[in-house]
DNA sequence: TTGTATGCGTTATCAA
DNA sequence: TTGATAACGCATACAA
């Protein structure tokens, strides 16, 4: 028993295959009774479409690609979850590619994706080179970058509005009461540490209090970071500041760790907000007060604007969307 | 300019197309210099097969269906981690479907992906109904369940040995000296949880040590469910335990929680163990010991197995592996 | 409104 | 060893 073709429902309702082609994809050049009769044959002998000839026919294959920086860091996860949601209910299915942060790693997925020659492609870039951005573009298959962009590459985007968080979290601190605030924030490649920073910065500005240089601490990325900078800050700034904020969640556990070994007390002694709000932040110890990134709704919003691009050929247009992001206070600050 | 297809290669090359085709499959029945001279012409004109056209010929995309619970759980994420790693390996990409742990998203799913035409499916079932699986024998498309598997049901699976895994823990328990073990333990439907069971209980039984039944607790899956158990059994049960086995690092949170707000001691005055070994358990305040559950390369096996299966076509044969598991002692115990 | 015929780019079957 | 030709299943331009 092979495959049910179009010729099979042809034969079986009694008219010609492309009549069954219109009807399958309800054009309106039909009589609705044939058509009915068509679909009736269709049902009865389980006509399924062949995706292959169809994508070879029409060069769509109704297939996204994926490429993220890391599926297992549960910043992305969500992001990801919220693609497929999006892509499903828009009739996508996504290709995933999973580049471990790693450069090289990424160029090789935009070939691939080619290869598969998906419709189009979102994707978080690893920013310390742009050479997969580049030879995404090079490519002609329309995409859009997520979670991260370049200040300097016109591309459309979909991101944290991340001045906005940088702004909160600082403002949020100095309301209650602090004047002394480390920021160990991402490296400065990263557009969103550029981005908090300026937040940051501004909301220091508005309160009349100076950016103290010795405060701000770069690179930090990984909880080893977060720790290894206070660690020396506690060791070597005097006087202490009596808040940290920290690029990442993540980041924040390395704070709040040396912390913790040094006998600071949070937040008794010293606040401490983090940055994405991941699953985990709100299961410590001490609950951490975070920035919200919606995450979801970042991956969904990535995925809409990729399929108006792909089924509405607006190309010309450039979209760079910005989500608000939200200060969730819990017991660390 | 439109895309170079093997007509305008064979023009090139001065052969003709099927010439072409020859050389980029290299199969045998051609003389080396024109297989030369055609690679050349390929390479020149910047050849690309086109996936569409070649699926339809062979039936085949190189695409393998993901079905997950839940991407977002760093439980499974590092598993889809392992499967694309594997997957590019063996020249396949990962379409991937998130079911949100819901049986109806799941039935849909296996629908999705067969109206995708992936050559093979790879799925983490949600246990509490069988009817994605069975569905998914009925299209006939080969498949691997990871992570779960029914055990009445006759299917290839890789898993983890949590027979083993329950065995670890307890004995680990009662090396330190504990006889009154709590078992926080999963659904029955789960067949995780059966096995941690029978597990557990032949450690306590080499050791002669009868299982009691008020500190077996069923069902517990989230952080709540912990936190839940843990306060029923520090309210009712006497003498208390003084070790927590958890079915899963989340649940070891929840247990972990209410233990702190009773003033319990961890692991002075209680010890507990988790399952799983997601990332965070080694980020707490007091690290958590746990049995570490080989996430990665279970996603990898089964990448493996499915696709021997598709190449092989060794269609009789039942693979069902069960890797080992390992246990991580941490400051929890 | 319906049917005929052609092409999408490959691979496979046959002759040459 | 090579080349002409026929599928694969669908969609569309064109004819009826």
């Amino acid at each position: 028993m092979s495959r049910v073709v179009l010729k099979d429902v042809a034969r079986e309702a009694g008219v010609s295959i492309n009549t069954v082609s219109r009807a399958m994809n309800d054009r309106p050049e039909i009589s609705s009774e044939t058509k009915e009769r068509v679909l009736q044959a269709a049902m009865k002998l389980g006509y399924k479409p062949n995706k292959f000839a169809r994508a070879l026919r029409s060069n769509k294959a109704e297939i996204i690609g994926v490429i993220v920086a890391d599926i297992s860091n549960p910043f992305f996860a969500p992001i990801v979850q919220g693609m497929g949601r999006k892509a499903r209910c828009l009739g996508y299915g996504l290709i995933l590619q999973d580049t471990g942060e790693d450069c090289d790693t990424e160029v090789e997925a935009v070939r691939t994706l080619e290869y598969e020659q998906v419709d189009g492609v979102v994707m978080t870039p690893v920013q310390t080179h742009k050479r997969a951005v580049l030879e995404l573009q090079d490519t002609g298959v329309p995409f859009v970058l997520v979670a991260r962009h370049f200040a300097d590459l016109e591309t459309d985007f979909v991101a944290a509005d991340d001045a906005q968080g940088g702004y909160l979290a600082a403002s949020h601190l100095i309301e209650r009461g602090h004047t002394r605030i480390a920021f160990i924030n991402g490296p400065d490649y990263n557009s969103s540490a550029r981005e908090r920073m300026a937040g940051y910065a501004q909301a220091l500005d508005e309160h009349a209090i100076s950016v103290a240089p010795e405060l701000i601490r770069q690179p930090a990325l990984t909880m080893e970071d977060g720790y290894a900078h206070t660690m020396d800050i506690l060791a070597r700034v005097r006087p202490s500041p009596t808040a940290f904020f920290a690029f990442s969640d993540y980041v924040a556990l390395g704070i709040m760790q040396a912390l913790r070994e040094k006998k600071v007390n949070v937040p008794i002694d010293a606040a401490v907000v983090g940055y994405d709000d991941i699953t985990f932040s709100s299961c410590l110890d001490v609950a951490l007060t975070t920035v919200r990134i919606p995450k979801q709704e970042m991956g969904e919003v990535a995925i809409q604007m990729l399929v108006e691009k792909l089924e509405r050929k607006n190309v010309g247009l450039r979209e760079q969307i910005k989500l608000p992001v939200e200060l969730v206070v819990r017991a660390s600050s």
